[in-house]
DNA sequence: GAAAAACATTACATTTCCCTTAAACCAATA
DNA sequence: TATTGGTTTAAGGGAAATGTAATGTTTTTC
C-alpha cells in the first residue's frame, strides 16, 4: 500500500500555485494551497503536512516567518521558493530552517525532484506514527485526533480504541479482538463497556459530520470505513 | 566541546578544489580532496565523512557512478557539484541518491549555507549539545538553562528531566519511559516523584511565562510544545 | 408477531490519575 | 555536628476517566 503525500503549498500568486498544485497533483501527491501568508501559517502549524512549499514573499506574513515558528514545533521538510536571485536571500532561509530552496522561475522538473529528495529523507527517518483514514488523522506520537481538520479531543481508552478501529479500516474487528487489544487479556466477563466507548466515540467522531465512519456489524462487531 | 566535521572533496580542476577547501577550512571544517574519480571512490567508501562533495564531471569515473557506489552503502550526506545548467542532470543527480546539487559557478556563501542544512539535520538525530524548542534553551555540557533569554537555575533531576522532555519535543513520553530514563532502570514501585518533579519544572520553567510548555497527557505521560 | 438476542443509551458510582503541599530523608559541606 | 540544598515520601483533594447497571431500541429467530 502506497501512502499518499500531503503537501502544503503557500504561495500568493495564483497563475504560479495553480501551476504547482496541477504538476503536484499530476505526480499523486495530495496538494492543498494557501494564498496568503496568515492562511499559511494556520494550515502549516497542523501536523498533517509531509511536506510544504513555501514562498519567500507574502502578503502579511514572510515566508521566512512561518518557517521560524513551523520549525519551533516540527520537523516537516520545507522548500523555500523565491523569485530573488540573491545569495544572501538564500542563505538566509537556509539557515532559517528551510530544507532546499528553489528560485523563481524553476524548471518544474527539478522542483519535483527536490521533493523527491525530502520525501525520501524522511521517509526513513521519521519517528512520527500517523493514522489516516478518510478525513480522520491520528498522530500516536502527539497523541492527537481530529477529524476534517478539527482537533478533537480523546480520553486514552478513547484514542486507543479509535487507533484500533483505524488501524483496521475497511475490515471488521470482533469485540473480543477489540477487547483484547484496547482493554487487555483478563478482562472480567460480563461487561458492555466496548459499547459504551463506541458511544462515546459515535459521540465525538461521528456526530458532528455528515457521514458517519463507525459502523456496527451486529453478531461480529465494528467497522471503520466510509 | 564541539565536533569537527570531516568533509571530502572530489574535484578535478585544482583551482576549484583548492579553493572551495579554503573556504571550507576556514570555516573550521576538516577537508580532503580527491582530484579524480577513482581515488574520490577509495577515500568515499573507506573513511567516515560527514558530508561528501561531489563533482560530477570527473575523469576516469563519474561523480554519479560515485554516487550510487557510496549510497548503496551509507546515508552520508552528498551535494553534487556541476558545471551543467542543464534541469535532466540535476534531476538524475538528485534522484541518484545525492541530497542536494550546486551548479557551477556558484557563490561560496550559498554552498556554505546548503552545507550547513545537511550537517544541521543529520546532528539532529544523534545526541547533541544544546538542545532547544520554542524559547527554551539547553546546554547539556555546562548544563545551564533559559528559557527566552533569562538563566534557569536547575537542579540535576530537574534538568534531566527537562532535557528527556526537550530530546522528545512534540512527542507524548510516557511516565515509564521518564522514570526509565532520569531515575533508573529498577525505580522502586509506588512513588509519586515524578509528578513532584514535573511540579517544580512548571514552576520554574512555565510559571514566569505567559505561554506553558510542559503539557501532560492525562493517562499516558507528558509532552513539552507550544 | 412474540420472544430473544444484540446493541444503544443514559445516569450514576467508582476508580484512577494527577496536582499540591508539607514533611522526612539524605548527603555534602561548613 | 549543624546547616543546607536536593531528593523522596506521604497524604489529601479534586477532577476526569472509566466501568456498571438499568432501561430503551432495534434486529433476528422461531
Amino acid at each position: 500500500m502506497q501512502e499518499t503525500y500531503r503537501i502544503l503549498v503557500v504561495e500568493d500568486e495564483e497563475n504560479i500555485a495553480d501551476f504547482i498544485s496541477l504538476e503536484l497533483e499530476h505526480e499523486g501527491y495530495q496538494v492543498v494551497v494557501a494564498n496568503d501568508g496568515r492562511e499559511g501559517l494556520d494550515l502549516s502549524m497542523r501536523d498533517e503536512w509531509d511536506l510544504i512549499l513555501l514562498d519567500i514573499m507574502l502578503p502579511s506574513i514572510s515566508g521566512m516567518e512561518i518557517c521560524r515558528r513551523v520549525r519551533s514545533q516540527s520537523e516537516v521538510p520545507i522548500i523555500m521558493l523565491t523569485a530573488r536571485q540573491s545569495v544572501p536571500y538564500r542563505v538566509a532561509g537556509l539557515d532559517g530552517g528551510a530544507d532546499d530552496y528553489v528560485s523563481k522561475p524553476f524548471a518544474i522538473e527539478e522542483l519535483l525532484a527536490r521533493i523527491r529528495v525530502l520525501l525520501r529523507r524522511n521517509r526513513s527517518s521519521s519517528t512520527e506514527d500517523v493514522v489516516t483514514a478518510a478525513d480522520i488523522r491520528l498522530n500516536a506520537s502527539t497523541r492527537e485526533a481530529q477529524r476534517a481538520g478539527q482537533p478533537i479531543a480523546l480520553t486514552a481508552r478513547e484514542f486507543d480504541l479509535l487507533e484500533m478501529l483505524l488501524r483496521n479500516k475497511n475490515h471488521v474487528v470482533t469485540r473480543e479482538q477489540i477487547m483484547e487489544k484496547v482493554w487487555g487479556y483478563d478482562f472480567s466477563g460480563e461487561t458492555n463497556v466496548l459499547d459504551v466507548y463506541i458511544r462515546y466515540l459515535r459521540n465525538k467522531v461521528d456526530a458532528p459530520f455528515p457521514s458517519p465512519l463507525i459502523h456496527t456489524v451486529r453478531g461480529v462487531g465494528y467497522i471503520l470505513k466510509e
